[in-house]
DNA sequence: GAATAAATTAGGATTGGTTCCTATTGTAGT
DNA sequence: ACTACAATAGGAACCAATCCTAATTTATTC
């Protein structure tokens, strides 16, 4: 659900983040998306608009962003970091073969919980819970070439 | 559980991997260890033992000790790779603060599900749980420091 | 226990994502 | 408009991981 440039003026208002236009560009971009992608892809992808822009502004902006909490940084094995505008709580699903991320809500997940023996030595902030396998797309191209 | 060189022989005959002092040197360090070391802690620690060994070999070798099953790569958000030489089935629970890593054991996190529609359009292969927060360590530290 | 074929190793070169540095530009508040 | 300060562009630097090659070493066969 993409953001308008007015929702996003008033939420970088609020945390305090300077409204520039790369910025807004960035941000705009990946609450439209839901394929998490790269910085690399980010930068490809505002370059469009903005063909000045450097990755430094990407990655700089990726950082401010994420540590206003409006976007999150992804890490599931793949090899570079990707990016979620989506703050909902929520987990993954990846496909093992072309890597793409499937988001899964499910109330459930939420409530994990370990041992009590662990919440005495750790105090739990939280936790994530990633699903692997194959996507519809890849599963189906294995058995076509078996 | 640190293997010995009897066992490590047997399993590398197993699985067809030449048994050469390198990385019998690799996997026996790996199997002594909990703490998920990654490859430049690996390469430092064997290179007291060989001293002429590469980082070339460490990569070469993790590589191949994975592609067997004998050991994981783990991937939790840490800057590096981490890897793993316990295959028994496992979630982690790692510090915000200081990266430590602990492995949790338990039953009901090993039978976690997706809903029917996902598994409709996946061929789920498995999951990984990850909790995270601050070690008696980190949290003592902080309250030290307020 | 040598000979052979194939895999492993060491070392150096290379890559490529990310970070660092700095002068310039742009933003928000007064 | 003016000011203080943050953001941007561009390039240089960094460094874990990968690639390349020749020399060794391993496991197997005779």
């Amino acid at each position: 659900m993409r953001s308008t440039k007015q929702e996003i003026k008033e939420q970088f208002k609020a945390k305090e983040l300077k409204l520039t236009p790369q910025r807004c560009a960035i941000y705009e971009m990946l609450t439209a998306r839901t394929d998490h992608p790269t910085a690399e892809d980010i930068y490809r992808t505002v370059k469009r608009a903005y063909p000045m822009i450097s990755q430094n502004t990407v990655y700089y902006t990726l950082s401010a962003l994420k540590k206003a909490g409006l976007i999150s940084e992804v890490n599931l094995g793949h090899e570079h970091a990707r990016f979620d505008a989506n703050m909902d709580r929520h987990h993954h699903l990846v496909c093992v073969s072309c890597q793409e991320i499937n988001d899964v809500y499910d109330e459930a997940l939420n409530r994990l919980s370990v041992s009590a023996a662990k919440e005495r030595q750790y105090t739990i902030l939280g936790h994530r819970v990633e699903f692997f396998g194959y996507c519809k797309r890849c599963r189906d191209k294995g058995k076509a070439s078996l």
